[in-house]
RNA sequence: GCCAGCGUAGCUCAGAUGGUAGAGCAACUGACUUGUAAUCAGUAGGUCGCAGGUUCGAUUCCUGUCGCUGGCUCCA
């Protein structure tokens, strides 16, 4: 092969031998004019760089299109670039701080200009006429020198400290569009008209750096799809997840209700979702308890001496709500159920033959948390927490973890919950203030963490910065409604507090040893799980957990005697009942019945009253046709017992 | 807490470039005794979040404040 040749290896494996120094686009017009038509980058041994870039070693190539998740991201790259240059042309006082991509769109923080949405069709016309113009994309190399003294001419102070904040060798790059020119390690489309569609979403405010003590910048997030259509869809996907807000199913089906007379993040549980908690609670306590657990109840009020024995008052103080003095001692609402526990453990000397010891409580909670982050049940500030802590010795670490994670896994089946994923929480180790210090009990934890994640063969991902202030933790993670990823439950290896309360059990050489502790919270808080699960089913619970179960409807006033015996029996039965006897057509009833997402109807009329029938219907299959009134109850209770998933409405 | 937006009957929403407000559903009353997603008629319900200011006059304009929503920090 001579000198100027090199070979390049496609997606489909096939191998070509090309001119050293051919660009990505040459590459694709090779494979086929469509392809070359639809290219927006390349990937060449992993790495997604510019069609224009050009190739002089032997690669792996492969052309991405607007199909492939990292061509939607260069498109999208692109097209904050626009936003960027609308809002230069537009506020030309307005500083550049950051412009990525994120999951669904993406965003760009400016500062020095303040920002309203009433700017945005402004700014959404200019971007139009910066895509019309078809501005071509420019890359440059640019020594750090330059680079320092092109942003210093501009006054952008986010730049500089970017640069600054880069090692010497990375090599800058600048892309301009016409008159307009970022810093930016690219890539990006070839020009501007190649987006078509994009919309600005919303307004925000965000610390520079994402650091509170920091200046608070204007971010602008905006979303840019491949075709128009496809916006329509995703703008609409967005209305539908709204309707799923367990704040507003909350409130049509009077699951709570929060008043600022009682205050911000203190829930009321009206009758309905007292009910659906009600059987989530029974759920897990009886669960727990099959499982060795022994339940406790523990007091929401402790001193601050035991805050202090803890180390929650050095580490934790800020989120809790301030001490109340009574007596010359201090008192303040627990934020968690832990040091109690520990208490309940230090009750008498332990042996060996104690461990491991399950101490599980649904314990009530309460944390100062700012207001901006209220929401709903998801965020509060009272709680109550399906806690436990288990004590065990070393060697016993491995089969509680284990044990832990199937009764994780075994009721995310019993709720059906299936879109769900394992983060390994790990210390920020650039902010090692935060947390507790003894960096030997950290690197232990974590890597027996890691060891017995990957000895069960569980798929994680690992987030710094996400510890306990203890210890680290495996979290498992799902979405809200609105897309947010939240901690459903969570699993805490501890070395520090059985230290701190100088825990000790007798082992089997007759010595004191030191009891290691995991604290694991299965179905959350209450609070949190009854909102993801509103969110979740859409309101429509499953029968198990519906607030109502059944409601049984007269077709006329002659009815009434047998509807309310049919109610009477049922909730003998233990099937939370109700009848609906207004004088209504039953079409009406019917319909009131669907909205509240009630699992069962029954409809009797003289027919069924006279037979001592019940004509059945079901919220999702509709009329299921007459049965013996005795059926029914043996299908319901025997429907309820087994948790059936629920038809998910 | 910070940035932006919003705040009209129980709920969902109209409305006037300043002359004290409407609809549907829900509620209540009456008629209809009704068969698988809305029977008809009527009644009642709001100092237009709250407090100041401008004005002859404000719910509408201005300021402050409270609450809610989205995001940031934080987080079960």
């Amino acid at each position: 092969m001579s000198q100027d040749q090199i070979v390049i290896r496609l997606k489909d494996g096939t191998e070509k031998t090309v001119p050293k120094g051919i660009t990505i686009s040459e590459i694709a017009s090779r494979i086929s004019a469509g392809l070359a038509r639809q290219a927006v980058a390349g990937k060449v041994n992993g790495k997604v760089i510019e069609l224009s870039r050009a190739i002089e070693i032997d690669s792996a190539v492969e052309i991405l299109t607007l199909d492939d998740d990292d061509g939607l991201e260069v498109y999208r790259h692109t097209a904050a670039h626009v936003l960027a240059q609308a809002v230069y042309r537009l506020y030309p006082e307005t500083k550049f701080a950051i412009g990525p991509v994120i999951e669904n769109g993406f965003y760009y923080d400016f500062a020095d200009h303040a920002f309203t949405l009433d700017e945005f069709p402004a700014i959404e016309a200019e971007m139009k006429a910066i895509i019309k113009a078809d501005y071509p994309v420019v890359r440059k190399v640019i020594t750090r020198e330059e680079a320092l003294t092109f942003f210093a001419e501009r006054n952008d102070r986010f730049k500089i400290e970017i640069i600054q904040d880069l090692s010497v060798d990375q090599t800058l790059t600048i892309y301009s569009q016409g008159e307009f020119t970022d810093l930016c390690r690219g890539p990006h489309l070839p020009s501007t008209g190649r987006i078509k569609a994009f919309k600005l979403l919303s307004l925000a405010g965000a610390y520079w750096r994402g650091d509170a003590n920091r200046e608070q910048l204007t971010r602008i997030y905006a979303t840019a799809f491949s075709k128009a259509s496809q916006l329509e869809t995703y703008l609409k996907f967005l209305d539908e997840m709204k309707e799923r807000d367990h704040r507003r199913i909350g409130k049509e089906l009077k699951l709570f209700t929060l008043a600022h007379e009682v205050g911000a993040g203190l829930p009321i549980w009206l009758p309905n979702g007292a009910k659906v908690r009600r059987a989530i609670e029974r759920y897990i306590v009886d669960l727990e308890e099959s499982l060795g657990y022994e339940h406790v109840y523990t007091p929401v009020l402790g001193s601050v001496e035991l805050y202090k024995i803890s180390g929650h008052w050095e580490h934790y103080h800020e989120d809790m709500f301030p001490p109340m003095r009574i007596e010359n001692e201090e008192f303040v609402l627990r934020p968690m159920n832990c040091p109690h526990h520990m208490m309940v453990y230090k009750s008498e000397p332990r042996s060996y033959r104690d461990l491991p010891l399950r101490i599980a409580e649904l314990g009530m909670m309460h944390r100062f948390e700012m207001s901006g982050t209220l929401a709903g049940l998801q965020r509060v500030r009272a709680m109550t927490l399906n806690d436990a802590h288990l004590f065990c010795t070393p060697d016993q670490i491995q089969a509680e973890f284990s044990r832990v994670i199937k009764l994780i896994q075994r009721v995310y089946r019993d709720f059906s919950i299936t879109d769900f994923s394992y983060r390994l929480s790990l210390r920020d180790p650039a902010n090692t203030e935060k947390y507790v210090a003894n960096d030997g009990m950290w690197n232990k934890a974590e890597n027996m963490l890691r060891q017995a994640l990957d000895d069960l063969g569980l798929p994680y991902t690992e987030a710094e910065g996400e510890a306990a202030f203890y210890g680290p933790k495996l979290d498992v993670q799902v979405k809200t409604a609105l897309g947010k990823e939240e901690t459903l439950s969570t699993v805490q290896l501890d070395f520090h507090l059985p230290e701190r309360f100088e825990l000790e059990y007798i082992g089997e050489d007759g010595k004191p040893h030191r009891p290691v502790v995991i604290h694991r919270g299965i179905v959350s808080t209450m609070e949190r799980m009854v909102a993801f699960l509103i969110e979740n089913y859409k309101g429509a619970f499953p029968l198990w957990l519906a607030p109502i179960q059944a409601r049984i409807l007269s077709v006329t006033d002659y009815q009434k005697e047998y509807v309310e015996e049919i109610v009477d029996l049922l909730r003998e039965r233990g099937v939370r009942t109700e009848a609906d006897v207004r004088q209504e057509k039953i079409g009406y009833k019917i319909r009131a019945a669907q909205l509240d997402k009630i699992p069962y109807m029954l409809v009797i009329g003289a027919k069924e009253m006279e037979s001592r029938q019940v004509a059945v219907r079901d919220r999702v299959a509709g009329d299921i046709g007459e049965m013996a009134l005795d059926e029914f109850v043996q299908k319901v209770v025997a429907e309820i017992s087994a948790r059936g998933s629920g038809e998910l409405a």
